[in-house]
DNA sequence: AATATTCCCGACTATTAAAGTCGGGAATAA
DNA sequence: TTATTCCCGACTTTAATAGTCGGGAATATT
């Protein structure tokens, strides 16, 4: 229930392989993918859905793939959330049951409940820049020494 | 991504309802059904198994129905979130992706954040009792004044 | 120009979880 | 004995997620 969904994570996973190769040029989908283990084309179209969120770009051809447009450091987790919660999923609601068919119209006494958990969350998500978990990471000594 | 499944939403309601109901006797299905917008025989399945949780209990026949085992103050939003996590969902995680397969194995930059997260979220949920919902429900003078 | 490489696009399928239903049986009280 | 109410297990439906695929378009190398 507090799990995002796979292509949430796979997103987030890609973005920080990104992140890992700033300033090397574009990152190949395919090395991304191995790198994460995600399936290659499920992959293509998340990375190719993160465009419009202006996180990442890309170049085709010869030496293509993709690139985070700001540094590692400026970019959040809260970001690439926020921006994947957008247009999708019409169960998705800020409150209370769902924003189509809530029986009690918002008055419901859960809905300061719902609201402070996701504001808890984000805070949380808000806070974490994909430099941070690059640093996590290196710190814990998981950095596989490329 | 943070709203909660139907049924857990049916079943914290069904027992808000309870709560409401604290100590007049046992509620019948169907009353809780109507008050609270819930399919009726989906709800009979939710209640069912919140027997288990020791949460509720339950008496048939003639004045049959549901009742809450103990006083709404002593029991959190929590108890019940954390009782519909059990067993479910193989998809559900601590941490990173999957407890079955994450292609890291416990060793992702993420898992941290993810462990902050819902540790975040079931403070709440453990803070929030169900005598809490009640009174925020009539500070806010949605108790439809019976 | 020709070619290899890489992303791009749209539609498509598969898998799984969630949501909801149903018929009939068992306890209980009037 | 009857009305009521929960109980049980299996079943169906729906919807979201996950993943695939063929072929086209840009780009750089030769």
């Amino acid at each position: 229930m507090l799990v995002p969904p796979k292509k949430n994570q796979y997103a987030l996973r890609a973005i920080f392989e990104l992140a890992k190769h700033m300033d090397q040029g574009p990152v190949k989908i395919s090395d991304i993918a191995t790198a994460q283990s995600i399936p290659l084309r499920f992959l293509e179209v998340i990375l190719n859905q993160l465009k419009a969120s202006g996180i990442v770009d890309s170049k085709r051809g010869f030496h293509g793939g993709y690139f985070l447009v700001k540094p590692p450091n400026q970019v959040s987790v809260g970001d690439v959330l926020r921006f994947l919660s957008r247009d999708l999923s019409p169960r998705d609601c800020i409150a209370c049951v769902s924003k189509i068919s809530c029986p009690f119209d918002g008055r419901c006494a859960f809905s300061s409940m719902w609201i402070r958990v996701k504001e808890a969350a984000f805070s949380i998500y808000d806070e974490t820049s994909f430099q941070d978990l690059i640093d996590q990471e290196q710190d814990a000594g998981w950095s596989s020494e490329q």
